[in-house]
DNA sequence: GTAGGAATTCCAGTGACTGGAAGGTCAAGG
DNA sequence: CCTTGACCTTCCAGTCACTGGAATTCCTAC
């Protein structure tokens, strides 16, 4: 198979395919006109980062994943660990991001966003004004 | 004021100030010595940026707040579009990682975390079984 | 004079691609 | 045989918002 096949089988660019190539996630063969011949455990392989991408994995958890994948002997804690380290970087990401949305909602809220100047979102990001008394 | 001053006052560090000024967020005057040389302005709109960082908006994003706070005849209504797009933003992200986290959720409580192979995690980034009929 | 701390510039690296240029390969059609 | 066009190759640059580090200069204190 050549990229332009793998990559429609396995729903990534061919541009990240070769990336993957270059990093040394995959290692496909190459026929005699120098393009790169992939086999069905290739795309497999692919299918796989790209499914673990999908979820957020970063590249070395992948690679990680992968290589957890292959080998037979694995403990299952192996990967439930790095999932649940995953998990719960997920976990504080959405309350940090939470935080904001709380924050700014109630800014843009009190915001009348008409033609006039004042701007309750701009005096919060301006700090706190020096009042007298 | 030298630039350690102002990173101390902003919450900034100098690497950062510094590249603002390259991007031109800041343009603090300079020393005959070649050190910048900040005023409390400079401060004020360090200190607004910081803010604006802190609640996600983008470098650009910020450069553009910054002008709209700049500007006296600015309408509230262009404030609050820009934060009311973040926002969608901020909210498009929450609602992708909830999916994650149900996703990996559900997949971290069905593995045994043991030493055993068998692992739901690895056999759904692996992709659909062929099975018999 | 010397030690230190803080300032300067500039270059490189991060993560995970993506875009684009310049050129090689292959099958079909004239 | 030649062209066209789709596909492949490599390599370089850019993204975003910094951060680290090297080499050098400046200022202050002892």
């Amino acid at each position: 198979m050549k990229i332009g096949d793998v990559a429609e089988a396995s729903g990534l660019s061919a541009k990240t395919i070769r990336y993957y190539e270059d990093i040394g996630l995959v290692r496909p063969l190459r026929g005699e006109n120098g393009y790169r011949a992939f086999v069905e455990t290739d795309v497999h392989k692919l299918r796989f980062l790209a499914r673990a991408r999908s979820l957020g994995f970063s590249i070395e958890e992948c690679r990680t994943l992968l290589s957890l994948y292959e080998d037979r002997s694995r403990a299952s804690a192996d990967v439930k660990a790095l999932a649940e380290a995953h998990l719960s970087r997920i976990d504080r990401k959405i309350a940090e991001l939470g935080g904001l949305r709380d924050t700014l909602g109630s800014l843009v809220a009190r915001c009348q966003g008409d033609e006039r100047p004042d701007c309750p979102i701009l005096d919060d990001l301006a700090g706190p004004k020096a009042a007298d008394g």
